[in-house]
DNA sequence: GTTTTGCACTCTTTCCGTTAGAGTGCTAAA
DNA sequence: TTTAGCACTCTAACGGAAAGAGTGCAAAAC
């Protein structure tokens, strides 16, 4: 190719070059310099005109140093500028496309599905993976039922309309008769059934006020087990896996770090926090470098996918890893297990 | 001064001497030498007497040289001279009791107890945590419910003796009408209650042979799945905490090694296999060093303590840190931990 | 016989100093 | 606008040198 005179628009080679520097960086983790760039791109342009294009990208802040002699590394602006506007996602691989399916098919319990869809997602991504258990907040109360044990205390049981099972052991006042039992149940069901918890409890404290018999508090406590199940089913709930595919990325060989990455999964409040941000979001989404807003994030990011089921979101999934992770295969294989996770649950 | 000229008794100044050396060394991980130890404990012995019989306890395979012009440190064989002969047991100060016997009281459910046993061990210790999930091999049925729900779905419950709750749904054939259900129910419950599961098993086998129409299908996808629940209770379950106390231990700085151990604590296979060697032990157990036999394991020392309830032994919790534990203080706190998880079960 | 002193020796850690390599920025020329 | 040339900077890697810790051994002292 002859030496170009005309120069040509210098976003468009400025954007090329910033491109092939991310990709180049994100294979090897080493800072990037201009004469690397030269020798593996097969440019007619020398290492100086790199350097110039360079050192104005660093400029506009796509680009940083970490010392005068070093390459240079995208920042996290840099890192958004490369997914939102240079990236192409690749379609995945069919053996990739098969490995997810393959996870999905038999669903023995929405928790056991969850697990298994997050140790395939960090295991197939080589990152940690997340996944939110589904928000319970719309399901509704299918049915209630009271069983005897002996020694007064009394089984509670809920039958949620996608199928989940509440249940816990309530110890009560007196003894109540089978058909005693049967009848609060009848009851409940009766006036709740179809409906969705909150709903449920307002109603029954309107309901129950003043009234304060044995039988009323058997009903009551049942409410409150189902508020208390649902709380649990919200609240702290989510599945992380394959946290030690984040040991020896290079890179990160300050243990302290890890330390408190790894606390903070565990604590998981933060990482829901971030995830129910995504939430509303119509596909992938990702939080880059400290976009997150929680320091110890500040290597890593997030990739998001809510998914669905019926038209209705119900929780969202992701991986977490270094902000050089290879976003090109990662997003697509978030989209695919979020849109599989929808419709497995769908099936179930 | 008594001069011992067997051989094989040690004699009490090097006895004293070994065991400074290793509180010592589990004080701050460096290498002891001779004249550290003269100068710590006030001898009126000179260094080189003190060498000479270091010299003799590495002989003798107690201690080893990392190099040359290093200090000593105990080998495993010196941890467990330490520990067997050595160590007196402190009694525990109150505060660290009462926050034993705090995290304790109330039971919600008894996967919720363990896992606050589990993660006050860690907090407490600053080490990571196990604490094996209950053997239901010896619980009995008490109860056996089945509940119909829409679309030819069955909801079976089992009630165990111990409390414990398994629910399922199984998809039938055909539908169901009440009585029938209960007819069912009525007559696994007068057949297996107070049973345990092996023998249920056993005789539901003999009872369904030949007989294949779908009430007996429905029972024996009950007994079917309460095998599964066994199975899934005893398999591979237990509560592991604090993993990342082991994090930034000093001297380990190797990130690989970590990785590998903290894939060991996920897998959990080898860790319960290690704690299922204690369950038939009276009480605290150690294993230190290689003595596991885990090739991971190798800088770590394992406190387990089975616990009990009603005479019967349920499981085994334990402690895993780095050789150079306190075991001092860690020894009596998982003693302690073990028997007043046992009590706490006793009473649920 | 046990303990100590004295001494030579070894090994690690740390602190330069040097060098090679990578990469930059700037200026002047093409 | 691009390039060539050059001075400059910073890191990583290597190689002593010196300090410090600790050892082992032999001979002297108790």
């Amino acid at each position: 190719m002859p030496k170009s005179k005309k120069s040509q628009e210098l976003p468009e080679r400025s954007l090329f070059l910033f491109k092939s520097l991310v990709e180049h960086f994100i294979n090897d983790g080493q800072p990037v310099g201009s004469r690397t760039l030269v020798r593996d791109l097969d440019l007619d342009l020398s290492a100086a005109t790199i350097r110039n294009v360079m050192a104005d990208l660093e400029d506009m802040g796509f680009l940083h140093s970490p010392h005068t002699s070093a390459g240079r590394i995208p920042t996290a602006r840099g890192y958004r500028l490369f997914v939102d506007s240079l990236l192409r996602v690749n379609d995945l691989g069919s053996e990739e496309i098969h490995r997810i399916a393959e996870e999905m098919d038999s669903g023995d319990s929405i928790q056991n599905l969850l697990e298994r869809t997050s140790s395939m997602l960090s295991d197939i991504t080589h990152l940690a993976s997340v996944v939110m258990l589904p928000r319970l907040e719309h399901s509704t109360l299918n049915q209630v039922e009271f069983m005897s044990l002996s020694d007064n205390r009394v089984l509670v049981i809920l039958v949620m309309s996608d199928n989940e099972i509440q249940n816990r052991i309530i110890h009560t006042a007196r003894t109540f008769s089978a058909s005693e039992l049967e009848q609060a149940a009848n009851y409940l069901n009766k006036m709740f059934s179809g409906k969705d918890l909150p709903e449920i409890r307002k109603e029954m404290l309107a309901e129950l006020k003043g009234m304060k018999d044995n039988v009323n508090q058997l009903m009551q406590a049942a409410i409150e087990m189902a508020q208390q199940a649902i709380e649990s089913g919200t609240k702290d709930d989510c599945v992380i896996a394959g946290e030690t595919n984040l040991m020896g990325v290079s890179g990160w060989e300050d243990i302290d770090r890890l330390k408190r990455l790894f606390d903070t999964f565990n604590q998981k409040r933060d990482i829901l926090h971030l995830l129910e941000q995504s939430i509303n979001a119509k596909g992938v989404q990702l939080f880059i470098g400290e976009e997150s807003g929680y320091e110890v994030l500040d290597d890593c990011s997030i990739v998001t996918s809510p998914y669905e089921s019926e038209g209705q979101i119900l929780g969202v999934l992701g991986v977490i890893g270094p902000t050089r992770m290879d976003y090109e295969r990662v997003i697509p294989i978030v989209d695919l297990t979020a849109k599989m996770l929808g419709s497995a649950l769908n099936s179930m």
